[in-house]
DNA sequence: AATGAATGAGTGTTCATTCAT
DNA sequence: CATGAATGAACACTCATTCAT
């Protein structure tokens, strides 16, 4: 399936292939194994174009996660329904989620499991797509909140606390149904999986807005 | 500052020593990118004797995992009361879980950032401690079920993904409530983040228990 | 003195300079002492470059071994009068041989001093064009033995010591006239040495063909 | 069989078994691979006392050279039978020279394979025992000329490259002899080794003596 | 538009050697 | 007499990066 080796193509086809095999190789050995070397060969061209077109290996590496934090932000920002109550936004948002993550494994290996953990350059980048989605999630949790009455304000760093758990939880799901999940091979739907989460989530964050505290004397 | 250039330590005291000084260096770099060099410098010794005592930077790397991992391990065994309600067992496992982290932030890092995106050898070892807390919380949520008197019996794939949920929550959390959190420098306590979390999670179970589903009819 | 420093060669060219420095080296300072930073030295071009070429030090160390072997087998395979009797065949390999080592002290010093006593990967390559040449004394012993009309068959064991004999004879005066032979510091010609060992080894062998032994007694 | 594990051993007493361990491990590995830490494990020893009794690495292989060299010698010293002919000499010589490499093969190892390819210090210390050898050999030669009646006077040089000659088939031999020569697994006994190299020189030297000559027209 | 040739700087690892007890 | 603790120096090997064409 790979593509012929047909030499002088234009530009931008030759850098989404170094992408492309960027993504891969970041993917499969961790940013610091990757090497230069293999990414050229993987893009089935020599190292010297990939400097000319990416400048470093660094360089590379915030190209690839910018390209594959944009394309699941917009994933995420396309599934949402606008215009609809909070929760079949976030339930619409979590299939959207699930459904780019579960296309686009590799990608999501390189954000979740190698960009956080590189440090400073790159940490941020993914931080920035992660306070996205947070603040998403809190404003659909804020938004929920008013629809069913809330007497009174939540505190904001309740709200915020609230929101981390439900994305790492969906971070969770997105890694466990990437790697086989109940090791029956077959992953499970997208659907399915944001169902999981939506019915874990909702109950309870729907009864925190009503004011309904877990305590340990129950 | 630090410990005084004392020589001549028995063996066991220095091995400490290293793995301390392994744990923050390979919290700060991540694996790959920590050279030996660091690790020696700042466990106060020469890179041969690192070498005499721990064969290699892979063997070097496992004996950290398996000492963190087994100190979490403990902590979150030691802080379960056992014979009480399900939900009162899980509540206390939190709050063992999340003191522990928030005082060995680095071991944390290490076995959540870095094993676990290294591949074969060290993701293996710290899947196995996942794979313990992932069945403590499903034994959890199957008993919880039962005292709710739940009419009928939950299926494992549904019950595990709550479970790998609400793993997931509590490690976003950990991460979060190191990290600074909502930004104000100061973190939250261990007993906040628990309840954070539980809030969260226990009335959603509860209503699932129940037979409950969220919907988007609804 | 010495070529140039000419850079950007082709490769054939750089790897046969690369051999080169390595056999001067290895027969310098022998194969473990010889290090690869000394090597690239010696060979005008950076260490990286050599692993470019040659992959390893064993790698370098048996492409030496192969073509000082090659080209000694070989020197000796067209040195040799075929058609004719055969001690003229063994006269005309001696000389072949002893001209080719002492052009090329460092690979025959290479060859017999350094490969064969690196134990498995490298004496096995040396063995193999000893045992050529022993086989090729070994025929030309036996052809001998039926000129002269031997009576009995010589045993198969006898023989090989034999071939044993002068081919370690031939080895230990190769590396006697290469290393000054009497002290006189100028090398004998090929010539005079093979006729050296034609002398001391053919009456033996005619006479041992012809069915007289040695014995105490005498 | 090894020695059970005795402390407070006599100084001379422990010398020789580091020597032993040192044997061993030299022919094993050779000298630059041949480490320090092993040399001691095998002499059942701590590395410190090695170096206590031996200085270095140089020294000790010195020692080591120096002992299978002076036993060597003095076995064929011992084995030469004096006052009798000069090729029952030679044979003699033989015979022990064949018992003695077979007797202790890694001593020989060490001997022809080792020190002879290690340079300058240890070289020259074989080179002096090798002389010795070599100068007897000559002194039989010169002896069987006479006895011989030969009428002219043989050249030193003629007389020096026969010698070589002769002593580099004995080495021959000796290595052939002890890698299970023939292939079939038993060694040949010292005497048989003896006899075939003494049946390939004796009748060559001693037509040679009588001031025959192999040439190429004959 | 594209590449073969080349390297500076660093990494993991080993080894001979020495103290302090 | 004997050793556990410790290191300076070196070595094989790799990698991101550049130049000349």
């Amino acid at each position: 399936m790979g593509a012929v080796k047909s030499k002088r193509m234009p530009r931008a086809v030759r850098e989404q292939q170094m992408l492309d095999a960027a993504v891969l190789t970041f993917a499969r050995r961790g940013y610091r194994a990757a090497s230069m070397d293999e990414i050229a060969e993987v893009a089935g061209v020599s190292k010297p174009l990939v400097y000319l077109y990416l400048n470093s290996k660094e360089e590379l590496f915030s190209a690839v996660i910018r390209r594959e934090a944009a394309a699941l932000a917009e994933a995420v920002r396309a599934a949402v329904e606008p215009g609809v109550s909070a929760d079949r936004q976030l339930w619409s948002g979590l299939k959207g989620f699930f459904a780019h993550t579960a296309e686009h494994p590799d990608g999501w290996t390189v954000l979740h499991q190698q960009a956080r953990t590189q440090g400073e350059p790159f940490a941020v980048e993914v931080a920035v797509l992660r306070a996205e989605i947070v603040e998403f999630v809190t404003a659909m949790i804020g938004a929920a909140a008013q629809e069913a009455g809330c007497d009174r304000e939540p505190a904001a760093r309740e709200v915020s606390g609230l929101a981390h758990a439900l994305v790492g939880a969906a971070e969770s799901l997105a890694d466990w149904a990437n790697s086989g999940g109940p090791g029956a091979g077959e992953r499970p739907p997208a659907k399915d999986t944001a169902a999981t989460l939506m019915n874990f989530a909702w109950a309870g964050l729907g009864r925190l807005m009503a004011g309904e505290r877990w305590s340990p004397g129950s």
